[in-house]
DNA sequence: ATTAATTTGCAAGAAATGTGCAAAAAGTTC
DNA sequence: GAACTTTTTGCACATTTCTTGCAAATTAAT
């Protein structure tokens, strides 16, 4: 029941490779979305991968094999993880650390406003900002 | 009533400048926030700015004199618009039309969640994507 | 009008992301 | 498993958004 990258590029058609195979790796053993370059430098470390472009090509067929999933936060750098049902992220302004927050009613809470908009709904984003238990009782800066 | 450029430039200690004016007149006049190469298109039509880094300039400054606000969409490039109070936009997926949403009861919903995290909530960023009355009524792509 | 402070234009630089191409690796066929 | 086909990687370079240094131009202050 434990989730294989190998079964999944399988799965999907895609072929093994050793960065490939490590970048689904670190999405699906990461509980946080990381950002392609994080990736990259875990990558980097291990010397499974020499180019950045690498990960973004890899990135990017995983969404469109619908593997894994992007969002932008504000700082506008996209992240990736694993695919899991809808739902949204804390991120502490101050270190950075991200949660997912496994619920969301917002669609109903938006509903008819959209609609009086005119609009067809299709999706959200949405992410909180606030300070993780360390930053907001850490006494410095 | 009416909001006026050069009133809140006085006001803030901000010097009177071609492109500054009319920038925040823009700013002022638009319903939906802009790019800042949106803004810029504007500007240079009417001959009244050569680049974009005065653009940019001026919208940081905008920004920290908090006469206007801005968030980064899901394209990873930030919308800038006169400060209102807090909302959050629809945006068409198709022709890129933005709207607000003068509306939000999203803290509460998920205040308890949050603080279960360990965060301390201080702000949230919420859009919607659909389709507008016209992109879902036309029959062509 | 002179002087001092700010802003603009332009060129150049970052950082995130995308692309063309040849070499290398993976997958396939016999 | 060798030969062939397809895909991926590495690298160099392109793009886009946004930033910065600096001198010339503009605005504000005296
Ligand atoms: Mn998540
Ligand atoms: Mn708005
Ligand atoms: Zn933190
Ligand atoms: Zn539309």
């Amino acid at each position: 029941m434990k989730i294989n990258a190998l079964d999944i590029l399988k799965e999907k058609g895609l072929s093994n490779t050793g960065p490939r195979k490590r970048i689904l790796e670190i999405l699906i053993g990461d509980q946080a979305p990381l950002s392609a370059s994080e990736v990259f430098k875990k990558l980097e470390f291990e010397g499974l991968c020499h180019n950045e472009s690498t990960v973004y090509r890899n990135l990017q067929k995983f969404l469109e094999a619908e593997i894994i999933q992007s969002f932008t936060l504000n700082d506008g750098i996209a992240r990736f993880e694993f695919k899991k049902g809808h739902h949204h992220h804390i991120v502490c302004i101050k270190c950075k650390k991200m949660d997912c927050l496994n619920l969301c009613q917002v669609e109903k809470l938006f509903d008819e406003a959209i609609k009086k908009h005119g609009f067809m709904p299709v999706s959200h984003h949405l992410e909180f900002y606030g300070l993780c238990k360390g930053c907001s009782t850490s006494p410095l800066k």
